[in-house]
DNA sequence: CGTTGATGTAATCGAATGATTACTTGGACT
DNA sequence: AGTCCAAGTAATCATTCGATTACATCAACG
């Protein structure tokens, strides 16, 4: 995160940008509550009064984060679909779905907003980013209802194992390594790569 | 929650017992930062000092959520285990994970804490937590890998939806009342029963 | 009945945190 | 070279929250 090696002064939609990077890392390490303004800012590299300039509140710098996540997820599921077939679309979506690794805290993020269904503001919104998802599933890349709920609920388990730092227990417990070799039999190496380890804060 | 109709005082273990299933609904709702000791202590009808002095700190009362869900959980597999069995393994382990849906908050909890791996403290429980249930599957319950890795992201699936709060949506949206069709087959209106809707606060 | 130990609370403290205010700095454009 | 606005920060405030302390109250027992 932080400062690229450029000194300059960017504008407020670049810096806007990096911001929500370093907010996706904190806020899927810490969860809405538990992450800090100042945490986001000093990942971003700007001082804390800055990031609320330029979000206006916690709560709608979270809703940023969450809709970018959305975003990032969607489009990827639809580029991917507008490329030519190589593969089951399941297959294809699923890759996708582990590329976004990638982006730190992005599936971290998703699952804590998922769980704040109560919340007045944030319930809704990851409400409807919920079913936005399912819609596409089925709608879009054309699932059947019994493929695109498979597919929500494998999603759900690898978010849960990369919330869990599982990867840390990958080589010292038997049963991890079977699991990882059940839920990503043919990209566990790529996975292992870009997952989050529990030595890093997030 | 709150007090039963006795006025009479409680053995400490009894306040625990209470404060304990006040904490899994407030937990549950709000997640581990979110929550407050004030709540739990007001769900449970006693004061914040006393709900500190019974657990010692926030986070060991967490601790305490986490590890009863965790024995809920695997007690009520195992009695299931033991009982004569009236169908396959995997209806009869996720009937038990439904019914678990009476203790407020338990499903909840445990994802919570499954996204906190990063946590110096909680991360090393919850994925000993999580282990422990692989391990029960494969071991005690027989399933296989696949079966296992299939029932866990069910699992998930059920927690993200009950965390959602995704039933106040099922009336009003299509794609909404499809997934729980798929997710619920059978159990759709013992679901809709007892899991908690949008407008209790948890 | 009075002592004693456990149950329980009111009051309050200190640290953390989101937000606000007032200020500084840099660069673009005359 | 001077103006001016956007980028950015230091200082600080009000609130919230976990924890501590000191105090109150109930009931068991001699």
């Amino acid at each position: 995160m932080a400062q690229n090696g450029t000194q300059r002064r960017m504008s407020s939609d670049e810096r806007r940008a990096e911001i929500l990077l370093a907010a996706h890392a904190v806020f899927g390490a810490r969860g809405y509550e538990g992450a800090t303004t100042d945490e986001v800012a000093r990942a971003a590299g700007v001082s804390q009064p800055y990031v609320v300039r330029l979000f206006g509140t916690k709560e709608s710098l979270f809703l940023a984060v969450l809709h970018d996540a959305l975003d990032q997820l969607l489009d990827g599921f639809r580029a991917e679909l507008d490329a030519p077939a190589d593969a089951p679309a399941q297959e294809r979506m699923g890759a996708v779905y582990l590329r976004l690794l990638q982006v730190r805290g992005l599936h971290q993020t998703l699952s804590h907003a998922f769980l704040l269904g109560g919340h007045p503001v944030i319930g809704p919104a990851a409400r409807q980013g919920f079913v936005k998802v399912w819609r596409f599933l089925r709608d879009e890349a054309g699932f059947d209802a019994d493929t695109a709920q498979s597919f929500l609920a494998e999603g759900m388990l690898i978010n849960t194992m990369i919330g869990l730092r599982l990867i840390d227990e990958v080589d010292a417990d038997d049963g991890i390594h079977e699991l990882f070799e059940t839920c990503f039999p043919t990209t566990m190496r790529a996975v292992r790569d870009v997952a989050p380890r529990g030595d890093e804060p997030w």
